[in-house]
DNA sequence: ATGCAAACGATAATCGTTATCATTAAGAAG
DNA sequence: CTTCTTAATGATAACGATTATCGTTTGCAT
C-alpha cells in the first residue's frame, strides 16, 4: 500500500546529511559525515547521488572552492558569503538585484549572488 | 634611463590576449590562440603567468564553467551571463545589489552577480 | 665577461571527479 | 518460492584540469 521509499537508504542518507548541515559541504565532507555509520558506503555514490539531485533540481551547487564543489540542500533563493581564507561558506538573506536586459545575449534562467570576503573567525585569528 | 619593459614579451602576450577578448576564455584557449605566434610557448607558462595575473588583481576568474576556470581581463564592475548549454560567458552591465548585513558572518570584500540560462544562438540551434 | 634572479619549457605529479563493470538488492510476475 | 528485470552500489581505473618540479635560458646589472 505505502510506497514511500522513494529513495534507497544510501540516497537518503546523502540528502539528509546535506540537507541537515549549514556548512555547504564537498563531496568528501559528506562522505567522511556518512562513513562511519554506513561503513559499506562507497565515495563513488556520494558523487553518484550528488549528480543526480543536482540533475533533477533537488539541490543546488555553489562553486568551486579551493578546487572543491560545494553542495546546498537549501533549494530557498538566498546568497552565500565565501571565505577567500578558509572556504567556508555561510548563508544570506537573498539581495534584490535588478534584472538587466538580457534579450539581447540569451534567455536568463537563474541568478546567482555571491559575497567574498574574510568570515570573522579568520579575522580573529589574524588578530 | 627607461624601465618600460615591466612584463616579459610572453607575459604581455598572454595579458594582451585576455584584454582583447570578449570570450572569457579558459587557460587553453588563450594556449592555442598564441601557440602559432610563439611557438615556443608552453602551456605551463600560460597557467603561471594567469595565476600570477589573477593574485595581483590584474584580472579575475569567472568561476568554472564545465570544468575549466574561465577568466576575464576586464576589471570593471560588471555582471556575466553564462550559456549552461554551450558554455559561453557574456558580460552584462552592472546590477544593482543591495548589499546584506555580513557583520555577523564576516568583512565583505567583494561580490559578485552571475546570471544563467540559454544564449540566443543555442535557443535558435534548438528551433 | 660574469653573476644573479626571474621566466620559461617540458613533463611528472596531484587530486577532484567520472566512467566502467561486475555484483547485489529490490520488487514484480508467474 | 523461484525467476526475471532493473536500479543501485562498491571498488577501482581512467580522466582531465591544474600545479609542482627542475634543469635551462633570458634579461640585466656589475
Amino acid at each position: 500500500m505505502e510506497k514511500a521509499r522513494r529513495y534507497s537508504p544510501k540516497r537518503e542518507a546523502i540528502l539528509e546529511c546535506l540537507r541537515s548541515t549549514q556548512s555547504h559541504p564537498a563531496a568528501e565532507w559528506v562522505y567522511a559525515q556518512l562513513k562511519p555509520s554506513i561503513p559499506d558506503l562507497s565515495l563513488a555514490t556520494v558523487y553518484r547521488n550528488l549528480g543526480q539531485f543536482r540533475k533533477d533540481g533537488t539541490i543546488q551547487v555553489i562553486g568551486h572552492v579551493d578546487g572543491e564543489e560545494r553542495y546546498d540542500g537549501d533549494m530557498s533563493p538566498h546568497s552565500h558569503f565565501i571565505c577567500r581564507s578558509c572556504g567556508k561558506v555561510a548563508d544570506l538573506p537573498l539581495s534584490d538585484v535588478s534584472m538587466p536586459d538580457t534579450s539581447g545575449v540569451g534567455k536568463m534562467e537563474s541568478c546567482s549572488v555571491t559575497f567574498y570576503g574574510c568570515c570573522n573567525e579568520c579575522l580573529s585569528k589574524a588578530q
